[in-house]
DNA sequence: AAATACCATGCGGATTTCCGTAAGACCAAT
DNA sequence: ATTGGTCTTACGGAAATCCGCATGGTATTT
């Protein structure tokens, strides 16, 4: 089994929870970091004594606080640990099982495995952990689910981009201007219209305004 | 101390944290449900048997699962819960810290306590259940300062409504047909458009899908 | 090389939204 | 009853968006 796991949770109430499957799994060295910051330092200095880390067990979101971090979520946690030491096991232990951010995070291949935070979340953290150990990766069936289902839409750069400078605020008139000075093709007026009325009518949208605000709940933009 | 405490919670992390909470202060009765409608249905057993639950410690939001549950989140199960038993001690233990969720729960008067899950929630748990058993009421400085924070604007129903219609895909001629029909006034053409313009000033939104996004972040809508 | 398909662009008109002004309605205080 | 203020509505023009069609360029196919 594992002999030394990093813990970067925030919420005690979970930060117990992980504890007793720690402690039923015996892992001999278990360290808590409830700030980001606290995980980077406490993992470089771990590297640096060559006593690293074997495992990180990673939450997604973290709550601001008096504190001011450099680092603020799993995410990035998680990029500069695997940088430093790219044998790092990570697993991510999160909440969020919305699709467009499990596949994100799953995609990116930074991570061995991702388990929700649900009723039955430490059974299959428990098993994740064992999993990653032998196999050096972990789906647990929601997530495929969640991954596989047809639920997920990725939306190209272009339109992406053209969403938001919308939801921020700008004419298409502006975004045509934005799109021509950066080099961004196609830029003109009409493209954008015909796109936009694409998009209207790829998620039945009504309106722009109802288009944005559907693509908002998806997490598409 | 509360005799019979019902801890309505569905990630089994945070029960587990709960529960130690719990050990440490003596409570001889508590009953975890990881479901809304569980919860409802031992709070109404209790309550015909005699043997009534002081207390409940209570989550808002609930994943969804294979089960289909008549109750889906926190907020209705304490106002079921409430009704049936009014006397019912209700502490809010939740993640949720967004100014306008916890200012509408507080108002509702439904609630004894909110306590919000972060590295020091299991204690502030800790001192509102005790608070709550002598006084009542109690409230973190975090809560107590969002509350009085100036960060929380409450849109009135009119704005909410003819916003939503519009997020919802009406044109503006739509949107005063329907005010006509259900009687809603102003619904002029004219007084719509004032008031989109009132709105996209007084939160710096330059064009109306802006607003939109302005006001879901805020989630005043 | 020619044909085809696809895409970006341009343009004109219809619709919708935006904006200021003015007229009427309603209420409250004098 | 009159005045003053606020709110609703109406109207007209400007701006922005929506929509379809046509044009021209580029790449792919034959």
């Amino acid at each position: 089994m594992f002999r030394k796991i990093l813990v970067a949770e925030d919420i005690d109430s979970i930060n117990k929870g992980i504890g007793t499957v720690l402690e039923k799994l015996d892992v001999p060295e278990v360290c808590h970091a409830p700030y980001c910051d606290e995980a980077y330092l406490k993992a470089k200095r771990a590297l640096k004594d060559k006593v690293p880390f074997d495992l990180l067990i990673c939450d997604l979101s973290f709550k601001a606080d008096h504190r001011t971090e450099k680092i603020t979520s799993g995410r990035e946690l998680i990029r500069v640990l695997k940088s430093n030491q790219p044998d790092l096991g990570v697993i991510v232990y999160s909440i969020e099982d919305h699709p467009q951010t499990v596949k994100s995070i799953w995609d990116s291949k930074a991570v061995n495995a991702y388990v929700t935070k649900d009723r039955k979340g430490l059974s299959e953290l428990e098993a994740a952990i064992k999993a990653v150990y032998n196999d050096g990766v972990y789906m647990s069936s929601r997530i495929a689910s969640i991954l596989t289902g047809s639920n997920l839409y990725e939306l190209p750069d272009y339109e992406v981009t053209l969403l938001k400078h919308l939801a921020n605020g700008l004419t298409q008139d502006q975004i045509e201007e934005r799109f021509k000075k950066e080099g961004i093709t196609p830029s003109s007026r009409s493209s954008i219209e015909k796109k936009l009325k694409e998009l209207r009518e790829d998620f039945n949208a009504q309106t722009t305004v109802h288009l944005i605000t559907i693509l908002k709940d998806l997490r598409l933009i």
